[in-house]
RNA sequence: GGAGGGAUACCCAAGCUGGCCAAAGGGGGCAGACUGUAAAUCUGCUGGCAGUGCCUUCGCAGGUUCGAAUCCUGCUCCCUCCA
């Protein structure tokens, strides 16, 4: 069998929006390791969902025998890329800055092996914190022109609204991470999200014009629905990789749930099965495309937080839809037993857990039939629990469809 | 530094001849019906606490008034044009 290139299974899996020589990357990609990198700016204290795109772009490439430079933004995160934003970004401070890329360094450890050299994991902010600005403006700010600079398309929304300096410089001090990281690594392929085209061409065009080297950008499509919303946002937020921010169920429930217009496109990008099966899977019709759902919830929870955490999602997931498994890794509260004593009103019980937000909600929740104990569905709102609604010790309310909750007496 | 414009609930955006404004409309979100833990569609809800009332909210701080998101004063921030 035939070796593909790496490129056309990037290419095939759906990751790739943007190249700069197509034909050229490929070439030098089929010839030997190639040494390239993606930057995370450290702007949240996880990575989240989108994240794991970039992550498995990277994967496929390294288990191609190509080396990762994880480039974390201890630097760039201190201007902050106003790229494709439609206002200035919050300015985050230092220490922040420091915690949320001591996060991404463990979680990119996970994916990685950072041990034997064969990855590389560096922060920006050990060649950027100390720059002097004066030889800074004169060796790479004299190859940029403003006038190339403001014609840029993810700029556009910015002219109108303002556009700070601090901001604008971004792209110079991206592109010179690229020429660093060529210097020290032979760096010659970098990788981003597709609002990253800018930033990347810049880094290319810095490392030809300074060391008259050829070096590749490609850009990597967002992780968008079927209707081009982004995904990885819930009600409750951002679909974080932390355990601590969004449980593996909570995890394996967002993916679960994924519209079946997106199965086969987010089983490409987000887990490492072979397209025969993506396409298999993605080809099922009608109700059947809930194995295919299931895979991919499964796939991407083990991933992300392990085989056995998977399993207890998904376990947790079937008990609750379809009978038998267990309850564990279904989101809890736990209430001490005299609380219910004398009976707990509905309300103040949905109050204790997260499924509500304020008492009125719960009240317009229970209004609306939106609220079930076990099988009964709460008529009103002056329904009170007692210790005889739980079976064991345990009693499993519904919000909704599919929003499980368990809350356990001791 | 000068001249003008703006800041409204999660977001966008009305209101700004003072009471009928917890504040139009849209989006988003949540819930119900239909289903496959899908999509589309239809319906309801969407500040808080208590059930026909109270409290907090319209950039911030004061003032006028029986009563202000709406009028006045000062302040902060943002935008546009000029320097």
């Amino acid at each position: 069998m035939v070796m593909s290139n790496v490129l056309d299974v990037l290419e095939e899996r759906g990751y790739v929006e943007q190249i700069t020589h197509r034909e050229e990357l490929r070439e030098l990609l089929a010839k030997g390791p190639v040494t390239f990198y993606i930057g995370f700016d450290a702007t949240a204290p996880s990575l989240t969902l989108g994240h794991l795109i970039p992550i498995l772009s990277a994967l496929h490439l390294y288990r191609a025998g190509h080396r990762p430079i994880m480039v974390v933004g201890g630097g760039t995160t201190m201007v902050g890329d106003p790229s494709g934003k439609s206002e200035m970004r919050q300015l985050l401070k230092p220490e922040t800055i420091a915690e949320n890329v001591e996060r991404f360094r463990e979680q990119f450890s996970r994916f990685f092996n950072f041990e034997d050299g064969s990855a590389i994991l560096v922060n920006n902010g050990d060649w950027l914190l100390d720059l002097n600005f004066m030889d800074f403006v004169r060796e790479i700010g004299r190859h940029f022109t403003v006038n190339r600079m403001l014609a840029m398309e993810a700029y556009k929304s910015r002219l109108d609204a303002g556009l700070t300096f601090l901001e604008f410089s971004y792209l110079l001090i991206q592109s010179f991470d690229f020429l660093e990281l060529f210097r020290r690594y032979n760096c010659r392929l970098q990788l981003g999200g597709n609002d990253q085209w800018s930033n990347i061409l810049g880094g290319c065009e810095l490392v030809r014009r300074v060391e008259g080297e050829e070096v590749y950008g490609l850009t990597l499509t967002l992780l968008t629905t079927a209707t081009g919303v982004k995904m990885g946002k819930t009600e409750a937020g951002t679909v974080w990789l932390d355990a601590e921010r969004t449980s593996p169920y909570e995890f394996y429930q967002y993916l679960r749930n994924v519209d079946d217009a997106d199965v086969e496109k987010t089983l490409a990008l987000l887990t490492m099965l072979p397209m025969e099966e993506v396409r298999r899977l993605g080809a099922l019709e009608g109700s059947a495309i809930n194995q295919a759902k299931e895979v991919l919830a499964f796939e991407v929870t083990k991933f992300v937080h392990g085989e056995e955490e998977a399993r207890k999602a998904r376990d947790a997931a079937r008990a609750v839809f379809g009978g038998g498994g267990t309850h564990e890794g279904m989101p809890s509260t736990t209430l001490p037993r005299g609380r219910f004593a004398e009976g707990m009103d509905i309300v103040t019980l949905l109050a204790e857990t997260s499924l509500v937000s304020s008492r009125s909600e719960a009240r317009r929740l229970i209004d609306q039939g939106g609220i079930t104990l076990g099988q009964e569905r709460v008529e009103s709102i002056d329904r009170v629990v007692t210790l005889e609604d739980f079976s064991g010790n345990e009693l499993i309310i519904r919000k909704g469809k599919k929003i499980y909750h368990r809350v356990i007496v001791q």
